[in-house]
RNA sequence: CGGGGUGUAGCGUAGCCCGGUAUCGCGCCUGCUUUGGGAGCAGGAGGCCGUAGGUUCGAAUCCUGCCACCCCGACCA
């Protein structure tokens, strides 16, 4: 087993790979770019899920599902949205097979050729925007806050495990409004929302910011976005919200009649995440040793493993140890009694090590004798016997403190990679040594950023929200910039 | 779609140049000894060598077609 990972770091893409595999999340399905998501892996998304799905509730937003397929000429009706997705479609032409006459095996069907070719949904705003039109009338309609928990399928040239996979899992959220200002509020709203989610209960620092214009979602006038950075220096996009205007109004013919009588499009919005959470998780936090959770997602956060060489002792243990479950669960933390006799403790130590479990507890004869308990934290590796009556306590306080620690360790390490350049000589000898975000002058022109992009490959991450707003000169052109813009090579 | 590479047991591989029925490790199964950081010893099971054809007495190995996957570019949550 591939104990010393650190080797593999210079090879990223390898070293996570390994580490996702190992730790049990997924694995490639051999489906092209597909992957399965693993027990352990999906226990993690079904506990991101709840908490999302809580706060999108708590800000007013109620979940509905939608159709899979999408007509071809739904997709057509706005121009922009064509052009953006139009090249990573799936696209479902007939709806038979048969047994082919000359016996070499089941052919599509010619004579069950689709009258309009359905698309499979790369995102659902055409087919939601098609369904809103016949619900939206009147002001007293809006505002319509719907989220739907879906999978959708993008057709791209190159996948990777978690952050480009060919179907993939995510939340998306889609809005009308009767206003544009209610509309542009929602679209921030949900952004703080995505950072509050990714910040507190991920652990994840992220930068605020939008989108430049060639960088925006296809069919918004305003993309607003979180990103974070990986501990290899690399970017990564963790959740967008779009602010829509009325594009898709206009296309879908949304009208509704004002307070005063009027009629109008409404103003759209939509946002989500995807299960590249997932991977920005493993990204930020793991480390040579496997993964490490944060106890807020944590599918367990406290293993028990007993310790023993007989029946008797395994008794004995196994009454502690079971008793000190009962009183942690009845902290309402999440705790795991590994008593399995298949594996032993040294084997166990490991997997869970791999697995991320924030908490492990170690209970054997000598701890019996002496009334103890063994604990060790994944954050730091560090381990330490703890008598019986402060137990309780110092488990729960440990979770608040894993938590805030590896927010802390991953703030730290942006910090350090995060470097600001006055010239495109610096800004590119920064990219090939040392990575990260790099803070600099842009002009604001597409051109500029295309060249930039060409040269170096790296884009503008965003435009960020809380910028110093001291203007300067475009490290590229000399001409005048508002503030300096957050560049960096992404996934 | 362009450039490069690889297909051998559940996983990772040796063998290929120089043809003779497949090597090693992990994992799996059985037994005994073990159990506080991935146990030791002994025994065992498991392979149409990606696929179709060709050359040959004989092909994992040589030749041709096809398929799949990986890496690098254009695309992207």
């Amino acid at each position: 087993m591939a104990k010393n990972l650190t080797t593999r770091k210079e090879d990223y893409s390898k070293w996570y790979n390994e580490l996702v595999i190992q730790a049990d999340l997924a694995e490639n399905s051999g489906v092209r770019g597909c992957m399965v998501i693993k027990p352990y892996g999906y226990a993690i998304w079904e506990k991101m899920q709840a908490e999302l799905d809580r706060m999108f509730k708590e800000t007013g937003h109620e979940n509905a599902y939608f159709p899979l397929f999408i007509p071809k000429s739904y997709f057509s009706k706005e121009a922009s949205h064509v052009d953006g997705f139009a090249k990573e479609c799936a696209v479902v032409t007939h709806y038979r097979l048969k047994n082919a006459e000359d016996g070499s095996g089941i052919i599509v069907d010619p004579d069950a050729k689709l009258e309009e070719e359905l698309i499979v949904r790369p995102t659902s705003e055409t087919i939601i925007w098609d369904t809103y039109r016949k619900w939206i009338q009147s002001y007293r309609d809006l505002p319509l806050l719907i989220n739907q928990w879906a999978n959708v399928v993008r057709w791209e040239m190159r996948t990777r495990l978690f952050l480009r996979t060919s179907e993939f899992l995510w939340q998306e959220g889609h809005t009308a409004h009767a206003t544009k200002a209610e509309a542009i509020i929602e679209a921030e709203q949900m952004m703080n929302v995505y950072a509050h989610f990714v910040e507190n209960y991920m652990a994840v620092p992220v930068i605020k910011g939008t989108k430049t214009e060639t960088e925006r979602f296809a069919g918004a006038l305003e993309t607003y976005c979180i990103e974070a950075l990986m501990q290899d220096g690399k970017a990564l996009q963790a959740g967008t919200s779009h602010f829509l205007g009325q594009n898709f109004a206009k296309a879908f013919d949304v009208k509704f009649t004002s307070k005063e009588g009027v009629m109008d499009y409404v103003w759209a919005t939509s946002w989500g995440v995807s299960t590249r959470l997932m991977g920005a998780l493993v990204m930020t936090h793991s480390d040579d040793n496997g993964l490490v959770l944060p106890p807020k997602l944590a599918p367990n956060q406290v293993v028990i493993i007993p310790i023993y060489r007989n029946e008797e002792e395994l008794e004995a243990v196994g009454k502690v140890s079971k008793e000190l479950m009962q009183q942690l669960r009845g902290k309402g933390l999440r705790v795991k009694y590994d008593d399995r006799d298949t594996q032993k403790p040294g084997w166990k130590f490991n997997e869970y090590e791999f697995k991320g479990v924030p908490v492990r507890i170690a209970i054997g004869p000598k701890d019996i004798e002496k009334g103890t308990v063994e604990i060790a934290r994944r954050d730091t590796l560090q381990k330490e016997f703890i008598s019986n009556a402060n137990v309780v306590e110092k488990v729960v306080g440990l979770m608040a403190e894993i938590q805030e620690n590896l927010f802390k360790k991953a703030l730290l390490h942006r910090k350090e990679n995060t470097t600001e350049v006055n010239s495109y000589e610096e800004f590119k000898e920064i990219l090939e040594t040392k990575g990260g975000f790099i803070l600099a002058h842009w002009d604001g022109t597409p051109e500029t950023e295309q060249k930039i992009k060409n040269e170096t490959k790296a884009t503008i991450r965003c435009i960020p929200l809380k910028g110093d707003g001291q203007a300067g000169n475009c490290m590229v052109t000399g001409n005048p910039s508002a503030g300096k813009v957050l560049f960096a090579r992404a996934y």
